[in-house]
RNA sequence: GGCCCGGUGGUCAAACGGUUAAGACACCGCCCUUUCACGGCGGUAAUACGGGUUCGAUUCCCGUCCGGGUCACCA
């Protein structure tokens, strides 16, 4: 057969050369042991977390060698494929610091010198690698139909056989050049498969980064290079793509590795060097006793979108996504607390072999060690960020007073032990509303075994005692000064060796101001939250509360 | 079903031929304490099962079971 011959009458508008190709992508000029990496989702839907992971792990893996991330846009399922898809994306990842090197930015541009990097516009790259391929012999024409496919299938699974299209049942391996000829006269619309060079019998092995080694079968199914579109499936643009841009290390999820045997012979047939390969595990999510991928129809923490609209602050969810990637990430963050996470030695070695289940909790302490290191004004600033898209009102609320507000995520803050009340930004609401008349409910839920006179007591002596310029000692000596004549103790542990002698101690004390200033049993320091309310509404709310008694 | 990969407390995970089988989260208790937190101390809880190899197996080998992935003109 005359392999060119079919070659110009497959693909005859393809006039370029490999060659042309080879001098266009050059070598990239990288130091020793760069390592470059991308992240190729298709634009098919919403932004998954695993995303997000594998991005972070090709950025980190490329960060830390002086190497190159870029993304690259899989766009070769058309039937998929959503509007916007490729904003999303870029939107997603850039909403949690993730920003390639190379391939489309966050401003809707392209960067990089190996693009175009959307692959719906690289058709006729692929296709002049096809004719390359058919003009070696190595793949040819398939016309057949679905339905006899499907029949070919069925013989199979009686047969016990292999199913799919090679060896003797790959039919359109054998036509003759005539007879593609007159499928071509006749229209016929026409794939074209490699002619797999594999054997089942023999076997392949590879090293994965962090699987290790791994040994399958070879290749021998005639696989679909060119779809009927003349688009390429994704195993020959995979093939294609990673070696024109130079790819070192194709970083993805796990359910690829079936399919790696076709890709090596791909890179073989082709004469490239492949890359290597590190596939990463799925996050999983526990589902009736079993494990399965977190799902976007079943679990909202699947969708990037739930992390943003939730709050978790995106060092957060980075901070969570490492650990869970690298097995002693823990340990070095516990001995450089503040350092951060792009100094961490990220390896392919340590990460999982098998998937981890998503753990909520996990991710909730995770998040409040790291808002807890932030400072004030930045929490203010993430709160009032976040507000202004998920809780207007609340946004409008706490943005009046900048100042204010900031200072009151002050409290307990800095320090050595600061609180750990936040774990995202939507619990700084719930946190804070007592510091807006307008968020401010108040609520009488003074200890059960205190006799309303008492309180009252309590309260109306507050009130003549009072001093806002009193500091945190002083204010506090005076609430123990109340006790005595009010019939409480002033010291605990006096209240605890014959409680039946007091009404209750000066913590109750202390708990009735509060539930009257903050309609709380619980709250961060009292005297911070005086301070920060300012005496006329401090006497305000205590006014009220002893008028509702 | 074929082919891959995996199985250590509820979860994430160390230990890679010799340990009382780490640590973190969650849970429980105690301490600190004017509340809540924070912090500190302690506790419950694990090598899937069965055979080998070995003086000795979480670790190496085989089998069973269980879980996950994959078998497209989808990625």
């Amino acid at each position: 057969m005359d392999y060119n011959k079919l070659a110009d009458l497959l693909l005859p508008n393809i006039t370029k050369t490999p060659d042309d190709y080879a001098s266009a992508y050059p070598a990239r000029e990288l130091k020793e042991g760069a390592v470059v990496t991308r992240f190729a989702p298709s634009p098919t839907g919403f932004l998954h977390i695993g995303a997000i992971y594998a991005s972070m792990v090709g950025q980190r893996a490329a960060k830390s060698t002086e190497g190159v991330f870029f993304l690259r846009i899989e766009d070769t399922d058309k039937l998929r494929e959503i509007d916007d898809g490729v904003t999303e994306i870029v939107k997603g990842l850039s909403a949690f610091g993730i920003v390639a090197d190379e391939g489309f930015q966050p401003d809707g541009g392209e960067k990089g010198n190996y693009g175009p990097y959307k692959q719906s516009e690289r058709a006729e790259i692929y296709q002049c690698y096809v004719k390359e391929l058919i003009k070696k012999g190595l793949a040819y024409p398939c016309f057949c139909e679905e339905d006899e496919m499907a029949r070919i299938r069925e013989q199979q699974e009686k047969n016990k056989q292999t199913t799919g299209y090679y060896g003797e049942f790959a039919k359109c391996r054998n036509l003759s050049l005539e007879e593609i000829e007159q499928n071509i006269k006749e229209g016929k619309p026409f794939v074209v498969r490699l002619k797999s060079p594999g054997d089942e019998n023999k076997r392949i092995s590879f090293v994965d980064a962090i699987k290790g080694k791994i040994e399958m079968p070879e290749n021998n199914q005639d696989i679909v290079l060119l779809k009927r579109d003349g688009i390429p499936t994704y195993h020959f643009a995979h093939a294609i793509d990673d070696h024109l841009m130079g790819t070192t290390h194709v970083i993805r999820g796990d359910e690829w590795i079936s399919s790696t045997p076709t890709h090596l012979q791909l890179f073989w047939v082709l004469g490239f060097k492949p890359p290597k390969y590190a596939h990463i595990a799925p996050i999983m999510k526990e589902d009736n006793g079993g494990k399965r991928k977190l799902s976007k129809r079943k679990d909202p923490e699947a969708a990037v979108m739930f992390y943003h609209s939730e709050g978790y602050p995106k060092e957060a969810v980075m901070e969570y996504l490492t650990t869970i990637s690298n097995s002693n990430f823990e340990d070095w963050r516990k001995a450089n607390k503040f350092e951060s996470i792009d100094k961490f030695p990220f390896t392919f070695k340590k990460m999982s072999v098998s998937g981890a289940l998503f753990d909520m909790n996990k991710l909730i302490d995770v998040s409040k060690n790291v808002i807890s290191l932030f400072d004030a004004d930045y929490v203010y600033e993430c709160v009032s960020n976040w507000a202004k898209q998920y809780d207007e009102d609340f946004y409008n609320i706490i943005s009046r007073d900048a100042e204010y507000t900031a200072s009151l995520f002050q409290i307990d803050r800095g320090g050595k032990n600061p609180r750990k009340d936040i774990a995202k930004w939507s619990d700084a609401k719930a946190y804070c509303e007592f510091f807006f008349d307008e968020l401010f409910t108040p609520n009488d839920c003074y200890p059960e075994q205190l006799s309303k006179e008492d309180i009252k007591a309590v309260l109306t002596e507050y009130v003549k005692a009072y001093n806002e310029d009193d500091d945190k000692d002083a204010w506090f000596a005076n609430i123990r000064s109340l006790c005595e004549p009010l019939g409480f103790s002033p010291d605990v542990k006096a209240y605890k060796q014959s409680p039946e002698s007091f009404k209750g101690h000066v913590g109750d004390v202390s708990t009735i101001i509060r539930v009257a200033t903050t309609g709380r049993v619980n709250t961060p320091d009292l005297w911070s939250i005086m301070k920060l309310l300012g005496k006329q509404r401090v006497l305000q709310r205590l006014n009220d509360a002893i008028n509702r008694i």
